[in-house]
DNA sequence: CGTCAATTCCCGTAGTCTGAGATTCTGCGA
DNA sequence: TCGCAGAATCTCAGACTACGGGAATTGACG
């Protein structure tokens, strides 16, 4: 245990679970002596990665919602795509979610999320939280248009060694780029279908998807085209911007 | 430099001005030896706090995104505060911003901010954007309910050794005590007036406010009434499920 | 396949972190 | 205001890690 990684073992303890930890239960659960376990404390302390609340208890601190602040105001995904999803979200006409994901490293991570006034829809979509990197229409547009060897990388953890359900999904991918959209249904939340297309800026060095969730009993065939079309193009219209953006 | 501040004097590069770096520009930054830089670089990025982008550049990574939802997901002055800023927003009938913020250390941050639909004011109030702690509405309804202990602790950095200004501060906040609410103008934003209540929760170790925002020029004897009025609900429903709340 | 920059590796040394216990601080109730 | 109990910090020698300069390796791109 060095380094980093010392604070982060601290860290990571602070979950949806339990997100208030006196020193003493931490140094039981890290199995590591109290006095190292309040050194740790006190450093993440003195920089706001934890704030104590009350009775010897802490939890995660300021300095973590002032970095995001500080990604969101110098994303350009965020700053470009940002605007565009409320109009968007408004367009479709019926209760739906729109959704600008993003390839992080080697997991797809939600940047924006819109919900259309009135959607009451209980998508896992929302800003910080990690996706399955091969479930969900949102995932696989992202996919689909990565280079092979970037692919490569991430699909072998995935897959491991089944060559089989590896090549299919290859297909799957293959078909997307074809037709430019992907769709699926219950991959992440049961009962909602999802619209996704791709998004990139090779000049960002960013891989994204702009998605448009509804219930699956609400879909029709002209809805998913009007979907389809929309999210076209507000996609091209994202790649044009982000194309002039610089950061 | 040892520990964590090797780590920070990286991540503090990463800002509005400039949020992508390289290695080597970040060791002249710092005066640091490249190899060195690499290395905590390398760290870092391992555990999602920088990730590569274009040309041997880096940015601001994951990890603060996903740490800041969690704050979201798990801090009950957001869980409770959300649904309430919206209303209170609606409620209010004039375009101003609804903003929730809390004193986190030595610093406000802004937890919370609603837009009136339509509201085009520019505030600086957005979460995780830290605020003056001595300037505003907002910060002067937090500070008048601290504990004496707590409250000379933070005056001290700020005022120094001016006891008169401290003294006419100190006046101010009794005043807000008194009357249970606080209004000022263009202290931190130009031409906008706040109206502040305070909101605490001493179970939950948490000091807070709640505050409206509006064009200074669109505000009248009766709005303001209106607004302490809504405030003041609000901030008692509020106190009251956090009461309720734990974590 | 060759080139050039980006990144990692190497290794002796310097300096930091560790961990158990003693010590000091702090908040709370009387 | 005082005293108490738990929280937080301090101490110190020994173990271990990070540092830094330069060499070696990787990898992207033509």
């Amino acid at each position: 245990m060095s380094g980093l990684s010392r604070f982060l073992s601290v860290l990571r303890c602070f979950d949806e679970t339990k997100s208030n930890w006196t020193v003493q239960e931490l140094a039981d659960r890290l199995e590591v002596p109290t006095s190292t376990i309040y050194r740790t404390v006190r450093e993440l302390s003195a920089h706001g990665f934890l704030e104590p609340s009350t009775e010897a208890h802490y939890r995660l601190g300021s300095a973590f919602v002032e970095f995001d602040r500080m990604i969101r105001v110098t994303d350009p995904l965020v700053q470009c795509g940002g605007p565009l999803m409320r109009d968007l979200a408004a367009e479709v006409g019926q209760p739906c979610v729109a959704v600008l994901a993003r390839l992080y490293g080697d997991r797809v991570i939600c940047a924006v999320d819109e919900r259309y006034n009135g959607a009451d829809l209980l998508t896992s979509y929302e800003r910080g939280r990690p996706m399955p990197l091969v479930r969900g229409a949102t995932s696989k547009a992202i996919l689909a248009q990565l280079p092979a060897r970037r692919l490569r990388k991430l699909l072998q953890p995935a897959f491991g060694s089944d060559a089989k359900k590896l090549a299919s999904f290859r297909t799957e991918l293959s078909n997307i780029r074809k037709s430019g959209y992907c769709i699926t249904e219950g991959e992440v939340d049961p009962e909602l279908r999802g619209v996704a297309v791709p998004v990139s800026s090779a000049a960002l060095g960013i891989s994204a998807s702009l998605s448009l969730i509804v219930r699956a009993n609400a879909m029709t065939e002209s809805l998913e085209r009007r979907m389809i079309l929309l999210l076209v193009s507000s996609a091209s219209m994202l790649a044009g911007s982000l194309g002039k953006a610089q950061d």
